[in-house]
This record gives C-alpha cells, sequence and structure tokens, in this order.
DNA sequence: ATAAAAATCAGCCTTAGGTCTGATGTGAGC
DNA sequence: GCTCACATCAGACCTAAGGCTGATTTTTAT
C-alpha cells in the first residue's frame, strides 16, 4: 500500500476544521497532517510539511485565501489546493482557478463527497462542484477581458463596502475628492457596474478588503 | 447516570453538521437524535423528537432560523436553543434573542466549547458568545427605540439590497417614483443610516429578502 | 533610458438620490 | 364612528454621485 496522502486543513471556522479532521482522519489512505485558522500560519504549514492536497478556506480574518495561493505561487509550491468556501460572488471563483486551484467546491457538499474529491485531485485531476461550476459558465467570456482592478483601486473599493461617502473616502486617504471620484469611475467600468450601491454588494460578496 | 442530552442539529452545510454530529456523539452524555439541512424539516424534527436543546443555523435556503424560532414559539416548544451563526449584521442577532435564544455563537469557537454550552444552556443557563455579545452591547439601548419596517419598506429594502435604482424598483412595484422616495427615505430614518449604499450593506447582513 | 501603467487633480455638466411639507385613500382596531 | 398606521403621490429644493475631457507626476516594467 502506497503511503497516505498528506492533507493540511486551513479554514477559520473551528468546528468545520475538527469536522474535517474527524472526517478524513477515519480514511487510512488519507492523514491531515496540520490546520489552522489563518492564512499566514497556514502558508508556512504547507512550505513545512509539503502535504499533496490543501484544503483551503476563501474567507479568513488574516490572509485571504486568494492570497495564500497567490503567495504559494509564487514559491511554486506544487501542493493540489480545493477550495472550500460558500461565497456566492464570481469574481472571486474565477480568480482561484486563475491561480490553479484544482477543487473548487461549497460547504453544503457531502463528506464522502470531499474525501472522493482529495483522492481524485492527488491523482492529478480536477474537479468544481456543480453548484459552483453554473456561475461559472456564463463569466469565462465576459470577464475574461476584464482588466484586475489596481491596488488604490481596491482599497476604494473596499471603503465603498463599508458604505462610505467619497468624501469620507478622501478624508480617509487623504487625497482629493476627485481623484477619489476618478477612482470610482474606473472601478463601475472595470466591473461593468453602475453605481456604489452595486459596487458595495459587489465588494461584500467578494470580500474585497 | 442521568439520560443523554438529546440534540437536533439544523445547518444546510453538510460538513459543519457531520462535524459535530461526530464531535458529540464521541461524548456520553449528549446525543444527536436528528439532524437536517433546511428549517422546514428541522421543524417537524424538532416537535417529533422534542430534543433538549437545538443547534440551529440562522442562514438557510428553505426557511431561515429566524423562521424555525418564530414558528416554534408559536407552538410553545421547550427546546432550548442555540443559534450557531457567522453573520456579523446586528439586528438579526438581536432578534434571536427576542425570539429566546439560550445560546448564541459564532463558528469559529472551539468545539469543546460547543459541549460546554450544550450542557450550560441544558442546564438552564445562557451564554451569549464574546465576539457576539460586544456587537449587542451598544444596540440594546440605541435599537430598542427603533421602529419595525412596514412589509413595503422591507420589500424596498430588499431590492435595494439587490442593486437595483429607484427608479427600477418604482417600475418593479408599479409604484410611482416619488412613492419609492418616500419608502427609502423612511427606511433610512428608522436605521438610522445615511444613503442606499449603507442600506444595501445592512440588507446583505441581515438578510433582508 | 524609455515606454506604459498608475495615481493624482481640475472644470464642467447632468442626474439620481434624499429632505421637507403636505395631501389623499384605505384598512385595522377600539 | 373615530383614530391611527400604512401606502400612495406631488412640488420644491439641495447635494452627492458619476461622466467626460484633459493634464501632471510617480511607479513600474522592459
Amino acid at each position: 500500500m502506497n503511503a497516505p496522502i498528506k492533507v493540511v486543513i486551513i479554514d477559520d471556522h473551528n468546528i468545520v476544521r475538527r469536522g474535517l479532521i474527524t472526517l478524513i482522519n477515519l480514511e487510512d489512505d488519507i492523514e491531515v497532517v496540520a490546520d489552522s485558522d489563518n492564512g499566514e500560519e497556514g502558508r508556512r504549514l504547507i512550505m513545512e510539511y509539503k502535504p499533496d492536497v490543501t484544503v483551503l478556506d476563501l474567507s479568513m480574518p488574516k490572509g485571504s485565501g486568494i492570497d495564500v495561493m497567490k503567495k504559494l505561487k509564487q514559491h511554486q509550491s506544487t501542493t493540489k489546493i480545493v477550495v472550500l468556501t460558500s461565497i456566492s460572488g464570481s469574481d472571486i471563483l474565477y480568480s482561484t482557478l486563475a491561480l490553479g486551484a484544482k477543487g473548487l467546491l461549497s460547504k453544503d457538499i457531502d463528506a464522502d463527497e470531499l474525501l472522493t474529491i482529495i483522492r481524485k485531485v492527488q491523482a492529478g485531476g480536477e474537479y468544481i462542484h456543480p453548484s459552483i461550476s453554473h456561475q461559472l459558465t456564463n463569466l469565462q467570456s465576459e470577464r475574461f477581458t476584464q482588466q484586475a482592478l489596481t491596488r488604490r483601486e481596491s482599497q476604494v473599493l473596499g471603503l465603498i463596502g463599508k458604505g462610505l461617502t467619497n468624501q469620507a473616502i478622501s478624508d480617509n486617504l487623504t487625497i482629493s475628492l476627485k481623484t477619489v471620484k476618478t477612482h470610482v469611475s474606473h472601478i463601475l467600468s472595470k466591473l461593468e457596474l453602475n453605481d456604489r450601491t452595486q459596487l458595495a454588494i459587489y465588494a461584500i460578496k467578494n470580500e474585497v478588503v
């Protein structure tokens, strides 16, 4: 028999993490070697344990899942990433694929299903849960041409998502009101949205910080 | 030794549910007698099994946690409810307390902590997780005087949360633009917010439909 | 070194959003 | 019958928001 598949789990919900660990360790061909509730530590653990598969939650306080994936890509980590999420926003899902996630699934899947996916991904396969993939189909063509937001623009978008007015944002970032308006205008056209209300909704659903 | 504490679990995430069941069933003084992934079935299970404690998730597709609690209150159920949530909106949390939840905790607690809380609540105690209770302290005094939204106002708020303009809302509800503005104005003053962007954020965080 | 992208700001203009005051019809409750 | 909350609408008003054009400076990549 082969060595068991080494797995690292990164999720900020203790209960979810404990649940996953318990379930996975019931199997004898898969083993959880480490786990963490935040992105920073999680990244260190991956470097250290070099797991075959990493189960990664997207929404976390310190260092989001996206950040973790970016960093890992820089370091050319070979761990295969299965993204676990309840997020509905579509752009963030697309980002994970662009960053090379092998699996993509929502938190309401069966536990058995997760095990199957881990094995499949470890064997070199890919898997995207149907409830998520249908969100992506339309989007492939549309968003492909979409320019990414600059750092400043993301920052502004994040403040809009907190309900700040342009004036408040200008104070907050100590730049002129004009500049804020320019940024907002750019963000709107890049995301193909119509007003700041839709931006706020977008920001929340895609967890822009 | 006493009979084990009977628990019903209602949460739409399979993994969370399986995790909870596995963890709880490791204890010999607590027993999960039933579980469900939606509010409707969950309510039936509670009627049928009459559990001592119910662990209830707030955000679910069919019949939210709030609905379940309302129905149970009508039927004068004696099950003690522990609300499990990752929602940050404060009004919805306050609602759960008003509806008599005995426990209130976020999903990032320790598993052991949950067990302790179930025992405490069963014994007649109450528990609110610190990460949540601080959201409530300010609010007790402020929101007490807060008028509830009317049916129409909630409806309008819901559409704002979907990113509609006043004109679009007016078309959608087939009422005049003036009327929409009136409603929006009332909602703003009732919720003590400043503009529609903040309303949209509020609507999402409090899951206004 | 040079080109390209990002960040900054200004003026001008239009409109959606929001406030205030006030008015009318309707239904529930006392 | 009377009252009160609710939903509807109107006019007048003010401001934040966003579009468009154009410009300067800083950063970044090649």
